[in-house]
DNA sequence: AGCAATTTTATGTTGTACAATTAAGTTGAG
DNA sequence: CTCAACTTAATTGTACAACATAAAATTGCT
């Protein structure tokens, strides 16, 4: 192995084990979404509505960090499931507002469970997951 | 908001940020892999050709943590691109071998400044670099 | 007022991931 | 020893997500 090629090595690269994570742990909530008919990015989506209630396309992906094209179909599905309700903002004809429903709301209540089960399954500590976060977020800061 | 829902909060899942850095970071990594013709995924499995030169479907999945579903499509498109080849082996015809060619070594040399440019666009201290690596790499640990 | 630039969402296409299938090899009962 | 059952390895088919581009509405400049 020639120096000049050990940056190329996947045990050097921080975005492997960020990518392997991100999958390994978007599997491991599967079984638990798939009793709700959700996909990943449904519930993480559901996770906002369940906070806000009403908001916007624009803000939706401001808050996950997707842009529409990824959202779009989520919210279809979504309200396909009768989960939230699609209509265009009466002030702005660009805007698109997506509320919860009742049915999206009582959802919740099915959900209350899933973070405190993949708790269960982590690898590591209380102060270890902080400071995971707190990375993570930081790695975040610069890239808008 | 009701305590019960608090875990529900996005703010409160390590999912998330994880999922996001993985997003963010594969799309910063877009217009150096553009340039050679590779998505992230085939950087690197090329990374593991550019190690090893031949190596089953098997052993290259236990290495990225990727099944075979998801890389047959991607080694199909680096032989295409000609920087692989595919032969089935001749003591078990069930394993399929990959080996990297001549142009899959060439690509080295063009790939191999994309850490150095990556590691440019971090807001992470080497220390904290370092600490993300093996946090990620201890969450990874129990999920065989 | 009219048009260019900007903002916001949707569409089309590609790539990745999972589930089910096919094909090959191995094991073990008779 | 043979054949059925099981295991292993990769591929196919399908669904979802992400990017590049397009379309629609609004804003602002002249």
């Amino acid at each position: 192995m020639e120096d000049r090629f050990e940056g190329l090595r996947l045990k050097n690269q921080i975005c492997f084990p960020l990518y392997a994570c991100s999958r390994e742990v978007i599997k491991r909530y599967r079984p638990f979404l798939s009793k709700l008919d959700l996909t990943y990015t449904q519930y993480i989506a559901m996770m906002v509505f369940w906070e806000e209630k009403e908001i916007s396309v624009k803000e939706l992906g401001a808050r996950l960090l997707l842009d529409s094209g990824t959202l779009t179909p989520v919210l279809k599905s979504l309200e396909a499931k009768g989960y939230v309700e699609r209509h265009r903002s009466t002030e702005d004809e660009r805007v698109l507002l997506v509320n919860i429903t009742p049915e999206g709301e009582a959802l919740r209540e099915k959900a209350v469970d899933i973070p405190v089960e993949m708790g269960k399954c982590s690898s590591l500590s209380p102060e270890e997951a902080a400071e995971l976060y707190r990375l993570l977020y930081k790695l975040l800061e610069i890239e808008q």
